[in-house]
DNA sequence: GTCGATATACTACACGTGTAGTGACGCCGG
DNA sequence: CCGGCGTCACTACACGTGTAGTATATCGAC
């Protein structure tokens, strides 16, 4: 299961992490430097916590620990669409939808867009 | 501004002030005692709580202070849309709206749906 | 083998949240 | 006018999270 919401801190390390692949406590804190600016530390407690949670697979390489990305990013993305679905709509998904496509604020260019993505997914099954 | 995330808690409540109008916390524990079963005493902290935030209103009537709902469902909707955003995609709108045709697990129907109310809301604007 | 750099492990602390107990006080019924 | 019931205001406490310091272990260079 391992459903946990995912926080925002949670989201930027594994952000980094999909983007750039496993990494050390410190190549992630100077991925997320410019965004973040947190501590080593910071991170290497995050990271551990991450660990503990199931969310990255931590690997000792040498005397480091090289983290990475346990959920796949469509996983996460879809526990992420979940957990928006159960607390804004009560779960309930066509709510959702209409939601989105009137009040979402969403430019006519991205409706168009999301238009077409429509007719593609319907197409491809 | 006042866009402090609406924690799960937050949204039952708003939910049953939305659906039922303002009321008392004991109305309120009463209103989700089926699904949460809250102590009064919880009840009430959590609309203190609120109240101090501003999702809520606080009104005194006699000596009991009625609670009613201070942000819009929409409104508290958009918000839930945009941490949803920022979170699982970055703040990006299309990867989202791409997640949502393709890989939310929309089922055909849904999807129909979501078309129709598409051209819907190119129509009325 | 010693030293310096770096990573680790452990600890810390404040704030948010989930959940609730309790003592005091006011209002309605008798 | 008094007592009980319900409501309030206050307090509590454990756990999660954001953020980081520090002492110790370890590795590579000299």
């Amino acid at each position: 299961m391992a459903n946990k919401p995912i926080n925002e801190t949670e989201w930027d390390v594994l952000n980094a992490l999909w983007r750039g692949g496993p990494a050390t406590a410190r190549g992630i804190t100077e991925a997320l430097s410019p965004t973040r600016g947190w501590a080593y530390s910071t991170v290497k407690t995050v990271l551990d916590r991450m660990a503990e949670k199931g969310l990255v697979h931590a690997r000792r390489v040498g005397n480091v620990w090289e983290y990475s990305a346990k959920v796949r990013e469509g996983e996460a993305r879809r526990s992420a669409w979940r957990r928006f679905l159960a607390g804004a709509f009560g779960g309930a998904v066509e709510p959702a939808l209409g939601f989105i496509a009137h009040e979402a604020g969403l430019t006519p260019k991205e409706r168009e867009k999301l238009a077409r993505l429509i007719a593609e997914a319907r197409d491809d099954r």
